[in-house]
RNA sequence: CGGGGUGUAGCUCAGUAUGGUUAGAGUACCUGGUUUGGGACCAGGGGGCCGAAGGUUCGAGUCCUUUCACCCCGACCA
């Protein structure tokens, strides 16, 4: 491509609203332009990207045997409303009606679409497994779409989903799925971790994400320093407490704390530590009809995760409640105690289990029970892990420790089981002539959002840095002076060359100055820049290195050997 | 969906408080010239329904009402 004609319409300045180093330079680099809230333009740079991740992810999917398939965007908004999922999505599903007035949803996501593919097709255990994908414009009508690519509402999704008739046979799918997903991002030129993930409402056995590390990533990590464990962290779990604080020494009995509320008073109060404090944290949980308020008991050294907790009072949501509803139900904030406690619902964490020594609120104003002793109630209690990790607490898994890091959501994996055979009715005969409904699993992967997250991870000041097997053009050739004959036809030469060596190439024979075109190849970030200029009288021509930003001359008549040898 | 903000040239933004020549700058674009190794310089030029609708006024980018869009913080996010 000849960089005059070609439509790359860069800009030294960003749009106002861009804060991402992704959004950024992809908007200043020529590569997307936005249309509207969340939907942006791919003009020819960014399709030439999206077609090489496309590639790659083709490729590893045929190689583990999943089969290309294409489902229609507009999906029938009754198969939405059979698999309950019309009032799940709620308003992020864009529905509309055509002519006839029938009702329509543009896909979000195609379990529903690709499980009435197969229905009534395959028919028989003798077919599966069967692992079916696409590449497709996905349509969430976001709250808030923001950060460029990162989070629009129309956006790029690879979407599979396999078919099995034994669970054993799923797990078996998963771990290949998840190595082909590993090997994806590692060929694009990714830092990325795979952690264990919250299944959410769906449920199923297992969850995984593939989070590309980044600072700017909307989602927080634990990660173990010694071994693979990573998990989001909705999900996250530490290991054994290593340094356990020396316990308070007390017998049984009802202490007057006047006025001592927080945990903070009554650690101090008590000089002891915060890990023998019970803290309540009540919230108000939204269920599919109802809601109620839940007392979460955990210790004060410790703080609650709210995906975790939502789990495990089986809610959908969760809401902070004030000091007046929970004395409507004769509650004493500040003095909230597991002990007795039949006032409201309430789930204690899993580490207070069989705990004693502890300080807790007696249920009664101004008064704590001290050398509280759980293990009265273990018996009837409902115990969950509910709590958050710390940076620093001991990994579940070897004697690492746990460290927070950012990362970019752009794969999840999981087990659906047959949660959406049965709502569909999707079912196969297995070796008994017995119908039975399909055991599902499903892998996702953000096409567009890899697009800026190789940014996210390889930028610097000057603009975007490419990773070889997703730069748009491997090679740039900037002439610095194309009035100068002998630049031209040097330029000339190797564009040909290269061109019918199959390299893609683009050659900068615009009219202008030598730092504008140099500011403008380390922007778009081609990964090699030959510089044919001043040098060629001397018989040499320059090779720029985009990662390393360095220059290093080569003789023009083994410029081309050279660059093969690079790329 | 709650809270806040912004809409003026392709882009980044002045101008709006206190209404008053023909609505500005930088950048980008076109023409000519000088330059030619790190986003050059000089001269000339094109480009605007001042988000939209309604109103007040002799007169509205500026004041009033309504509305739309976009952005930010939060909630939400298979």
């Amino acid at each position: 491509m000849r960089r005059s004609k070609a439509f790359i319409p860069t800009s030294k300045e960003a749009p106002s609203d861009a804060s991402l180093a992704s959004h950024i330079f992809l908007a200043r680099a020529g590569f997307i332009s936005q249309s509207a809230a969340g939907l942006y333009n791919y003009m020819p740079l960014a399709k030439r990207v999206i077609k090489k991740i496309e590639a790659i992810v083709n490729e590893e999917m045929t190689k583990v045997g999943a089969q290309e398939v294409e489902l229609s965007f507009v999906t029938p908004a009754e198969l939405w409303e059979k698999s309950g999922r019309i009032e799940k999505f709620g308003k992020e599903l864009l529905r509309f009606r055509d002519r006839k007035d029938n009702m329509f949803v543009l896909g979000p996501t195609h379990e529903e679409m690709m499980v009435e593919l197969i229905k009534n097709r395959v028919t028989s255990y003798k077919n599966l497994p069967l692992n079916l994908y696409q590449i497709k414009t996905k349509f969430r009508d976001e709250a808030r779409p923001r950060f460029g690519l990162m989070r629009g509402r129309e956006f790029i999704m690879k979407d599979g989903y396999s078919f099995h008739s034994s669970e054993e046979d799923l797990d078996r799918e998963f771990t290949e799925m998840e190595a082909a997903y590993k090997k994806i991002l590692t060929r694009l030129g990714l830092d990325y971790r795979v952690v264990e993930a919250d299944s959410g409402a769906i449920g199923g056995s297992g969850s995984k994400e593939l989070m590309v590390i980044a600072d700017s990533g909307e989602d927080t990590i634990a990660v173990c320093s010694k071994c693979e464990y990573g998990a989001n962290i909705e999900a996250a779990v530490s290991g054994e407490r290593k340094v356990i604080p020396e316990a308070p020494e007390a017998v049984f009995n009802k202490f007057a704390t006047p006025d001592v509320k927080s945990i903070e008073d009554l650690a101090a109060f008590f000089k002891i530590d915060p890990y023998y404090t019970v803290k309540c944290v009540a919230k108000k949980l939204i269920y599919e009809k109802e809601s109620e308020i839940v007392l979460f008991f955990l210790r004060g050294s410790d703080n609650l995760q709210e995906v975790k907790a939502v789990n495990a009072a089986g809610a959908l949501e969760i809401e902070d409640v004030n000091e007046e509803e929970l004395k409507a139900l004769g509650l004493v904030p500040g003095f909230i105690g597991p002990l007795d406690q039949d006032k409201a619902k309430h789930v204690i964490d899993i580490t207070l289990k069989n705990a004693a020594n502890l300080v807790c609120g007696a249920n009664e104003l101004d008064y704590h029970f001290v050398g509280a002793d759980l293990s009265v109630i273990s018996d009837v209690a409902y115990f969950a892990d509910i709590v958050e990790v710390n940076a620093g607490d001991s990994c579940p898994k070897c004697d690492g420790e746990l460290s927070f890091t950012k990362g970019i959501e752009v794969g999840h994996i999981f087990k659906l089981g047959t949660t959406y055979a049965k709502a569909l009715k999707a079912e196969y005969l297995d070796e008994n002539g017995k119908a039975q409904p399909f055991i599902m699993g499903t892998y996702g992967m953000g096409i567009s959002r890899l697009v800026a997250s190789v940014i996210e991870q390889h930028h610097d000041e000057n603009g975007c840095i490419w990773t070889k097997a997703t730069a748009p053009y491997m090679v740039n050739i900037m002439v610095s002076n194309i009035k100068d004959e002998a630049q031209m036809a040097a330029g000339e030469k190797l564009y040909k060359e290269l061109q019918d060596a199959g390299v893609e190439v683009i050659l900068d024979d615009r009219k202008e100055r030598f730092g504008f075109k140099m500011k403008d190849a380390e922007l778009i970030g081609f990964p090699y820049t030959v510089i044919i200029g001043k040098e060629l009288v001397n018989g040499n021509v320059q090779v720029y290195d985009r990662v390393s930003t360095e220059k290093t001359a080569v003789s023009a008549d083994e410029i081309f050997t050279k660059v093969m040898e690079l790329i």
